[in-house]
DNA sequence: GTCTATATAAGGATAGAC
DNA sequence: GTCTATCCTTATATAGAC
């Protein structure tokens, strides 16, 4: 028994669409790719998810129902600890991301097809993320703005912009770094998670 | 005669383009849609072009060559008259983009298909702009790493890399505000690349 | 739930008339 | 330099046997 048989075909479809998505993004990709990759047949797409788009829907879907209760309760635990911090609001957003980016199964691709949806402007895609997960991302800037009285509206707002641009670009780089299995790489990336914070934290307060 | 009438073929194809890989991207564009929105016969981009390929490269050189004269050229402006600061370095990277995506003639489009070959991980795009384009970033990374003394190697690198997501997602995005053309708009941008530069500045340090 | 076979459409690229 | 027509490949999706 192969270690793939492990997995249901549908898990399998998912697992190879992500890693495809993230490589050659959506459009990029077509479900020959994901069934020859997933080594499932042709019409188990069709099958299993009725067409491409909510195969793409799914993919999100597998991965951001767990990450955004792990970043939310994070947040909430670091509020309750350290209210009025800035640090550990910004470490609840992306240490679950680096934690599932260091993951075997396939996680670190999905940070990447997350900045790939970033990039994206199709409209339906940007519907779907922003009904099902917008208010995560309105619960953490609600937070930070907490923590920064005194900036004006306007450009608290694009301080925010910013840094939702470099978080998610920055933690796609981190799904780039290789993972020879050894705890050094995982030091690494942790190394990392510490300067981007800093990085974040400092352009938020605009020192 | 109409206002399309005045630019040639090449060009026309070349705009529909830029315009419509902002929107979908590379993939995701058929040549079928940039002839149609160019209004010119089908045959007319392997024609001119030769393939799909060298039309996507045609559409950066066209812009990006005039674009890293500027940037470069205010970069040692800045060097020139206030040696040692960081602010004018970024702003030297930032304003000559800013101008595009102010600019009429679709370069507001571009600055979103650069944000896009950001998250390309497109092997012959990436290398096509790292060889012809290269230079500029380690340029602008040599002089702000000047700007930083006593900053470890590997810390300076991820600041580095967190500012150029920074940037060019920001960038995008000044590229998407709406120009109804009034000089209120202009401010806006203004102000909003005064903030990215503050930001980048902020979070380059360290604060 | 999984396969083969296929319907139907769209894609990139080219040949050859004008 | 521009057109029409077409070749060939690939795509999504489905129908129907097993």
């Amino acid at each position: 028994m192969s270690a793939t048989t492990h997995f249901s075909t549908k898990q399998r479809i998912l697992g190879a669409a992500e890693e495809l998505f993230a490589q050659f993004g959506f459009a990029g990709t077509s479900l020959r790719q994901v069934t020859a990759h997933a080594e499932v047949n042709v019409a188990a797409v069709n099958y299993h998810f009725g067409s491409k788009e909510n195969l793409v829907a799914e993919v999100f879907r597998r991965r951001l129902d767990e990450l955004s209760e792990q970043r939310l309760s994070a947040l909430r635990a670091a509020q309750a600890s350290q209210p009025g911090a800035l640090e550990p609001i910004l470490a609840a957003f992306i240490e679950p991301a680096l934690a599932l980016s260091m993951d075997r199964h396939g996680g670190s691709a999905f940070v990447r097809v997350l900045a790939r949806a970033y990039a994206e402007k199709n409209e339906r895609l940007r519907k779907f993320l922003s009904d099902n997960y917008g208010h995560v991302m309105r619960e953490f800037s609600k937070a930070i703005a907490a923590c920064l009285p005194g900036i004006g509206k306007e450009e608290l707002h694009w301080r925010l912009d910013f840094t939702a641009g470099a978080l998610t670009y920055a933690m796609a780089d981190f799904g780039l770094i290789r993972r020879h299995g050894g705890a050094s790489e995982k030091a690494h990336c942790q190394r990392a998670a510490t300067a981007l914070i800093r990085f974040a934290a400092a352009g938020l307060r605009g020192a």
